[in-house]
DNA sequence: CCTTGCCTTAAAGTCGACTTTAAGTTGTAG
DNA sequence: CTACAACTTAAAGTCGACTTTAAGGCAAGG
């Protein structure tokens, strides 16, 4: 049965920034923030202040989520506005964790190697002195660090807090 | 045998900043920085540059080797000046390398439950939309996530690159 | 009318570990 | 003398994801 104009069952905006933070539980300027970047749409205004529906909270929701997975903003932009049109949540999501997967492997082993270096460390190191310690890792990195030309200093990786129950 | 004064066997500082930056594989604003942080000694100067000698590049080859463990700077002061002067550096490390040790496998766990979602989420979802998604997302982070009070966004952690050969 | 509380904006600050820049100094070679 | 390379300094910039600050707007209540 047909209704006349209106009520098409289109959410309306009516929650304010700070209640919208409190349900997802993120601070508001976080939402100004994202809105800033183009992450999320320009919230309508009413006297100047931004109203958000419920679709507004899903999308927050997703954003929350990515983050907690680790994905970086840009990669949750290139969520939302990498693909064509057509494409389905569900791939997205795929074509976006394969990659992440596979960066947390590489991550995983570095710490591996990083443990089991620290071990040895642990155990084996029976050096007096901080020295005489230097002294020995440096002729020992002799052998396979100062060969290379500019090893370029590694930069920012990601975090991975316990946010997320096991 | 006695020799009068002079030629102790004391290392004469003698390599320019560039030199030790080569030998230890960092870039020269880098020991600049070192030493304005106080992590390094004041170098001594010659007309006004600065001259190492051996036990600088020791220092620096365990600053390098701390790194890639994924100390921070401030842990690595805390390894040369937070112990009293007798504890031995095999100790020092035993201390820094148990706390490490510790955020590792804390790391690791929240590594792993990222993948285990990861994974899930890939065979998982057959969402078409985001929005979809998201409000799947967003009713069950209602469950756990919204009676928190504030969960205090987790801010910067370490990285771990493949520097280190496994 | 005034206060209160929530909202607005642009701009600057934060964290860590550096790097880059601008302006200047020193020693050496031609 | 000039050029050049390598050094010096303090200050500012970088990255990412926000937060904080300063200054102001707008509606409701007393």
């Amino acid at each position: 049965m047909l209704i006349g104009r209106g009520d098409l069952n289109v959410p309306v905006p009516e929650l304010t920034i700070s209640e919208v933070a409190r349900q997802v539980g993120l601070q508001a300027s976080a939402i100004r923030y994202y809105e800033r970047i183009g992450l999320l749409p320009r919230a309508p205004r009413m006297s100047g202040q931004r109203r958000y529906d419920t679709t507004a909270l899903y999308r927050l929701a997703i954003i929350q989520r990515a983050r907690q997975l680790g994905f970086t903003l840009t990669e949750i932009r290139h969520l939302f506005f990498g693909f064509r049109d057509i494409t389905r949540a569900s791939e997205r999501w795929r074509t976006l964790s394969q990659r992440k997967l596979a960066e947390l492997d590489d991550l995983m082993d570095g710490i591996k190697a990083v443990r089991g270096v620290l071990k040895k460390l642990m155990t084996k190191c029976r050096c007096d002195t901080l020295d005489q310690c230097g002294k020995g890792i440096f002729q020992s990195t002799n052998r396979d660090v100062v060969a290379r030309p500019l090893p370029a200093s590694p930069r920012h990786r990601e975090k991975y807090a316990k946010n997320l129950r096991a």
